[in-house]
DNA sequence: TATTTTATTGTCAGTATTGACAATTTAGTG
DNA sequence: CACTAAATTGTCAATACTGACAATAAAATA
C-alpha cells in the first residue's frame, strides 16, 4: 500500500551526483546545493532521501569502499593465471575500462580524513585491502614467487597506478602515462 | 620614507596557512575566513596584501612549484654519484626531511585543477620536470644505463613515494611505508 | 612636529549555505 | 473513491562568505 518507494535509485543517483562533485570541488567545496543541480534534483530531496551533510559523506564512503572492492573482483578476474607481465599491465593500464574518477575521488577524500577520522580510518583500510587483493593474485599468476615479492610489487604498481591516474585528470600527460606504465611492467617482471 | 612594508613576510605567511588550510578543507573548502583565522589576521588583510579568493590561489599556486623546484634541487644534491640503491631509497623516503603536506597540497590541488585550467597546466608541467629532473640525477649515478630506463625509473619511484605520502597523511600506514620503500627499491636496484 | 606611506581594523550589502519543518502531490491499495 | 505511504516542493530563520570600501593606527622621514 501506499506509493512505491524508490529510495534506493534516488539513493545511488544522488551519491552519483555528490561523486561528480567531489571530483570537481572536494568533499568541504561540494555544497548541498551543487549536489542536489548535479543530481536534477531539490536540496529538500537529499535530505529526504539520505540526510545531512554528513550522512552523505558517510553514505558516499561506505559506497566508495563497496564498489572499489565489487569492481577490484572484477579487475581481477580478468588477471588470469598464466599471464604474462606485458598483458597485466595492460589490462591494468586500459585506459578504456578504467574509472576515471576513482583516484580523484581518492584524494579528495584522503584530504577530508584529515577533518574526518572515520573517513580516514575506512581508507587506510581499503587501501591495505586492494594492496593485499592484488598481492593475492599476482601470486596466482607467479606462485614460484614469494608472497612477500607479490605484496612489494603490488603495492609498488598500485601506487604508480593511483599517481598517474589523478595527474591524467588534468588533460594531456602522455608522457607520464607511457613512463609509468614501463615502470610498472618493469616491476611486474621482477617477478618472472 | 613612510611606513617600511611587511609585505614580503606577511604575503608568506598567509600563503603558509592557506596551504595548512589547503591540505585540510582543499581548495574549495578553504574559505577566506578559514584562511585569515589560520593566518591569525583579519580577512581584510589578506585582501590588503594578496587580493581576492583567485588571486590567493594563484599565489599559492606560483610559490608551490616555486619551493617545490628548490626543495628538489635540495634533495638532489643528496644524491651523489657513486651512491647505491639502497642508500638512494633512504634518503628520499626519510620520513624526518620530508615536507608532510607536499603531497597533499598536490592533492587537493590535482582536484582543483578539473576547475581552474590555469591551475591543471601548471602541474603537469610541474609533475613533468619533476620526473625529468630527477631522471637525470639517476643517469648520474648510474651513467652506464640508457635515459630511457632512467625516466621510467624516475616516474616510477615518483608515483610511489607520493602515493605512500598521500595516504601516510591519515595515520598509521607502516605496512604501506614499508612495502612502497621496498618496491621502490626494487625499480633503483633494476638500473644497477 | 607635519607628512607620508603602509599596516590594521571596521563596516556593509549582497549572496550562498544550512537545518528544520510545513505543505502539497503522486501512485499505489482496498 | 477513500486511504496511505512516499515523493516532491516550498518556506524560513540563522549563519557563513565575499567583495568593496572607509577609517584608524603606526612607523618612518624631513
Amino acid at each position: 500500500m501506499g506509493r512505491p518507494s524508490i529510495k534506493a535509485e534516488r539513493t545511488q543517483e544522488i551519491l552519483d551526483a555528490y561523486e561528480r562533485c567531489v571530483s570537481r570541488f572536494g568533499v568541504e567545496g561540494s555544497t548541498l546545493e551543487k549536489i542536489a543541480e548535479e543530481a536534477g534534483l531539490r536540496r529538500s530531496s537529499l535530505r529526504h532521501y539520505i540526510g545531512n551533510k554528513d550522512d552523505l559523506l558517510e553514505a558516499l564512503v561506505t559506497r566508495f569502499i563497496t564498489k572499489s572492492r565489487q569492481s577490484t573482483e572484477e579487475l581481477m578476474s580478468c588477471l588470469t593465471a598464466g599471464m604474462d607481465a606485458a598483458s597485466l599491465v595492460e589490462t591494468l593500464f586500459d585506459e578504456s575500462s578504467r574509472d576515471q574518477s576513482l583516484a580523484l575521488v581518492a584524494g579528495a577524500l584522503i584530504v577530508a580524513g584529515t577533518e574526518y577520522p572515520d573517513v580516514a580510518a575506512s581508507l587506510i583500510t581499503w587501501i591495505d585491502e586492494f594492496n593485499d587483493g592484488f598481492a593475492k593474485r599476482l601470486r596466482k599468476i607467479w606462485p614460484q614467487c614469494k608472497l612477500r615479492d607479490c605484496q612489494i610489487v603490488a603495492t609498488g604498481i598500485i601506487g604508480i597506478y593511483f599517481n598517474v591516474e589523478s595527474f591524467s585528470s588534468l588533460g594531456s600527460t602522455e608522457k607520464l602515462n607511457k613512463r609509468s606504465k614501463d615502470a610498472a611492467l618493469r616491476l611486474a617482471l621482477s617477478l618472472s
